[in-house]
RNA sequence: GGGAGUUUAGCUCAGCUGGUUCAGAGCAUCUGCCUUACAAGCAGAGGGUCGGCGGUUCGAACCCGUCAACUCCCACCA
């Protein structure tokens, strides 16, 4: 069969990965070998794939292939989250784009469009991993709304109820305008924002008076606020006590601006003095510090917002307009009645919602809360003694501060898409939870006897990450079905590789479910990704379109270049600036790969037994495998994979097709020995199984190319390497050494590369030339080479550690360029020599330093020295 | 405001416990080659006061202190 002249890729990944799903390899059941498993962290339903994921899911596919490459039982479980306000975002706008208001739809069609929405455009993701070639058991995919998994989290919710570990509670939390719902912490974004510090004039009331008098009144307070608009919401002025600027105002009133309501001027060292004017308008609503202070003073709530971020009715003034158009109206309006003293601009951090990037609103709000302190200590006593591991560790630290200072979670989401809170209520408001409707009355009935009022179902869902927390083992029914037979197999899982970014919503929440539901941490290691950045260094987004189509790419240049692109350039732990110009690299690199396959082909048909010899080319690749192998085994337990595709990149360019092909390549036309191309091909067997993790599809391919097979490399076995013999590995070094010191020589001397020389070989033991004399001689092109005793007149010199080579050639040669390189490395020498003799002398350094360090030393010495000699001898005969 | 990290060649990064192999790799650059696997290549070469300063040590890219720049995380100063 006749190979093409370039490895095409997007034949062979459709055909590979289609045979490797016809085979099934990708399907892992329980068996009697060790499992690795890894649980994908599930992607949004409404998600693309990004750069950040082709990252995270190529890292995730070179653990599950490497492992089932050593005969593990690898099980990787794909599967995508519901993305509770992210989906119904995307529903919700496909429904305005037809026309259709949410308000005007029941829950129920709601949803149907959703799940129609979900059925249509869910799970592209999916289908675009196949594309990078991940071998991901997809007849596990999951769905965090599947029937039992929505079950499971129900019963969850339950189950932490009964424990008392849920409460409802009123409380201020983070409220997204634009979805309509409340947030948890983690879902806010703060960021540095420009804004304006006004300051207002509050007047204060004279005796009796009861309605503001106005700029005409003498005395006021001057507040400073980034948010005018909220002063209809004022009940307080809060002064430090000890402010001797406002004493005499303490237990005084004042009036709010516009609206003239009557307001206290109330004390607090909570208070700063040196900030803005030292005295805090307290507007308990919409602040969380000013809402602590309110309760703590006792002070009236008036709350002037809608829920979509208008003014209301509380307001008096600007009803129904938007809260950041309200701000600049009544700051005119303020300027024009002469209540602004003066703005300034101010920076300060601003909470946004991490979906829908709008400004969060601190309300107040009745919500579901899970007391985390109830359920953290294990998981923080694992991470901290290292039963869960994390690459790179820096982000324990990270992880204890969090867990150490964690809050309650606001768990409801006010979301149609998602699982539904199982609380019911009757028209009181009195409650229950349970399962079903049905028990709900029943208990009901218990709690609240005589009550027959219809009971109606919490209108709210569970926060996303309410459901993905039980990913690790609810992907095997672990808590549906708990101690079955898969989940008992799988279960605690193996790695765990995601983004720094979801350290707490996901990561610690899953350590925390994972004790708290079956009693055993979720999985033994996480391997943070960094972030990926383009070259500049700014992070990939839609918004800066910095972000490459990856299916573009790998329809371009090929899954393998694209993966390579990306793991070349991903060290553990940190960010990674992503460049076009790995994939280049990717491409050269299988191109460099399907070129060597194209010669070691072309001599198939010319291979004759021969009685056997020693081949020193053989000898030496061989233990440079082993030794590679040794180094890659090493890096893998530290998730170095970038180190190691670098390894084997120059394993293969370097070692395998520089040195060694060249080495026992043929003449033009000659035959090979047998025994000479079996190994071959047994190396570049070894080659694509080293590499083919991180390249599956050219390896797969390249892997069938060598020679008629049965098996595929996907599920071909690793054997353990052998220790390498250093001695020949020693000899190879000193055979390039060697072979680089003349060509170097070679082209100094502007030697044509076709010129052949006669080699002089003058050493102090034969011996060590004897097996590499004849690859030395191809190398350098010289038709003879000989042993001498002494040195050769008229020819060029290269000295190689302590031996000397004379390139004898037929035509005149300019030796100018090549004294001058032996008198660089003399004085070099010199200098060497004098730094070591110094430290020889110091006698601190001979009575401190190890013994094995000054035997080094004194090595070094006598080195430099026998080399000076040599060096010497060879300029004197030039 | 608190904490973490980073700073090594033009770029992206290795450099483990201070001492052989310690100043490295890959890209990029330069020189010479269309040599019948590969010009997407081959053969060579040149690039660095290891962020600054100070200290510990016989010896520092590595340990300590300090300053600077950048990055990230956390935190309610209006």
């Amino acid at each position: 069969m006749d190979l093409s002249k370039n490895f095409e890729h997007n034949a062979a990944e459709l055909k590979w990965y289609q045979h490797w799903l016809d085979k099934r390899y990708f399907n892992s059941t329980p068996d009697e070998r060790e499992p690795y498993t890894i649980t994908i962290p599930p992607p949004n339903v409404t998600g693309v794939l990004h750069m950040g994921h082709c990252l995270n899911n190529t890292i995730q596919d070179i653990l599950i292939r490497r492992a089932r490459m050593q005969g593990k039982n690898a099980c990787w479980v794909p599967g995508t989250d519901h993305a509770s306000i992210a989906t119904e975002a995307k529903v919700v706008q496909m429904l305005r784009e037809r026309g259709i208001q949410k308000a005007s739809l029941s829950r129920e069609e709601f949803l149907n469009y959703a799940w129609e929405w979900k059925e249509k455009y869910g799970g592209i993701i999916l289908q675009q991993l196949k594309k990078l070639g991940c071998s991901l058991d997809w007849d596990r995919t999951t769905f965090t709304m599947d029937p039992d998994y929505y079950q499971s989290v129900i019963n969850v919710f339950i189950d932490l109820y009964k424990k008392g570990y849920i409460y409802r509670g009123k409380r201020m939390i983070n409220w997204d305008v634009i979805a309509k719902t409340a947030l948890s912490d983690e879902e806010v974004i703060r960021k540095e924002t420009q804004q304006k510090l006004y300051y207002l004039k509050y007047f204060i009331a004279d005796g009796q008076q009861s309605t503001d008098s106005g700029p005409s009144a003498v005395d006021y307070i001057t507040i400073a606020t980034v948010r005018p608009e909220t002063i209809m919401g004022d009940t307080a002025i809060c002064v430090h006590p000890d402010d001797e600027r406002y004493k005499h105002l303490q237990g005084k009133f004042a009036f709010v601006p516009l609206i003239n309501r009557r307001i206290p001027i109330i004390t607090d060292e909570y208070v700063t003095m040196d900030f803005g004017t030292g005295a805090l308008k307290v507007t308990p609503a919409h602040d969380l510090n000013d809402n602590q202070l309110g309760q703590k003073h006792n002070l009236e709530v008036v709350d002037i917002l809608n829920e979509d971020g208008t003014l209301n009715e509380e307001a008096q003034i600007y009803i129904g307009e938007d809260r950041f158009t309200a701000r600049k109206k009544i700051a005119k309006e303020l300027e024009e009645k002469g209540y602004l003293l003066k703005v300034e601009d101010y920076t300060s951090e601003v909470g946004f919602s991490e979906r829908t990037d709008t400004v969060v609103e601190p309300r107040l709000s009745l919500q579901w809360w899970v007391d985390m302190k109830k359920i953290s200590g294990p998981a923080l006593k694992a991470v901290m003694e290292d039963d869960i591991k994390f690459y790179p560790g820096k982000f324990k630290n990270l992880y204890r501060h969090w867990m150490e200072n964690i809050k309650d979670w606001c768990i409801s989401r006010q979301l149609w898409w998602g699982q539904r809170i199982p609380a019911w209520y009757d028209d009181e408001g009195r409650f229950v939870v349970a399962a079903t409707e049905d028990e709900a009355k029943k208990m009901f009935n218990e709690q609240f006897p005589n009550s027959n009022a219809l009971l109606k179902q919490d209108q709210d869902c569970l926060d996303t990450w309410f459901s993905s927390w039980l990913w690790p083992f609810e992907v095997f029914k672990g808590y549906s079905s708990p101690g079955n037979k898969e989940v008992n197999y799988y279960y605690p899982t193996n790695t765990l590789v995601t983004a720094p970014e979801i350290i707490f919503f996901w990561v610690a929440r899953m350590i925390m479910a994972g004790y708290e539901f079956k009693g055993e941490k979720p999985f033994s290691e996480v391997y943070f990704t960094g972030i990926v950045r383009d070259k500049v260094g700014r992070k990939m987004s839609k918004q800066l379109g910095n972000s490459p189509d990856l299916l573009e790419m790998i329809e371009k240049d090929g899954a393998d270049a694209v993966r390579f692109g990306i793991m070349i350039s991903s060290p553990a732990g940190n960010d990674l600036m992503w460049d076009q110009a790995g994939n280049e690299q990717g491409k050269f690199f299988i191109n460099k790969i399907w070129n060597a396959l194209k010669l070691v082909r072309s001599w198939e048909s010319r291979v004759v037994n021969r009685a056997s010899t020693d081949n020193f080319a053989t000898d030496w690749f061989e233990n440079r495998l082993n030794e590679v192998k040794a180094e890659i085994d090493e890096l893998y337990k530290d998730f170095r994979l970038s180190e190691i595709l670098k390894t084997i990149y120059s394993l293969i360019w370097d070692d395998f097709c520089s040195w060694y092909l060249e080495w026992v390549k043929p003449g033009f036309e000659q035959p090979i020995d047998k025994a000479v191309y079996e190994k071959t091909v047994g190396f570049f067997d070894e080659l694509m199984l080293l590499l083919h993790p991180f390249l599956p599809f050219i390896t797969e391919e390249v892997y069938h190319q060598l020679k008629e097979r049965t098996d595929d490399i996907t599920v071909k076995q690793l054997q353990v390497g052998k220790k390498p013999n250093a001695a020949i590995l020693q000899t190879a070094a000193l055979l390039k050494d060697v072979i680089t010191g003349i060509r170097d020589a070679r082209v100094k001397s502007q030697l044509k590369p076709k010129e052949a020389i006669r080699l002089h070989i003058l050493t102090g033991n034969n011996d060590s030339y004897k097996s590499i004399e004849t690859i030395l001689a191809k190398q350098v092109n010289a038709e003879t080479v000989d042993y001498i005793q002494s040195a050769v007149t008229n020819s060029i010199t290269v000295v190689v550690q302590k031996d000397k080579f004379f390139l004898e050639t037929t035509t005149e040669m300019d030796t100018s360029l090549q004294k001058e390189q032996l008198q660089k490395d003399l004085d070099y020498l010199k200098g060497f020599l004098i730094s070591v003799d110094k430290k020889l002398g110091n006698e601190k350094f001979v009575a401190n330093a190890k013994p094995e360090v000054v035997e080094i030393e004194k090595k070094k010495r006598a080195d430099a020295e026998a080399k000076i000699k040599v060096i010497e001898e060879s300029l004197a005969t030039l």
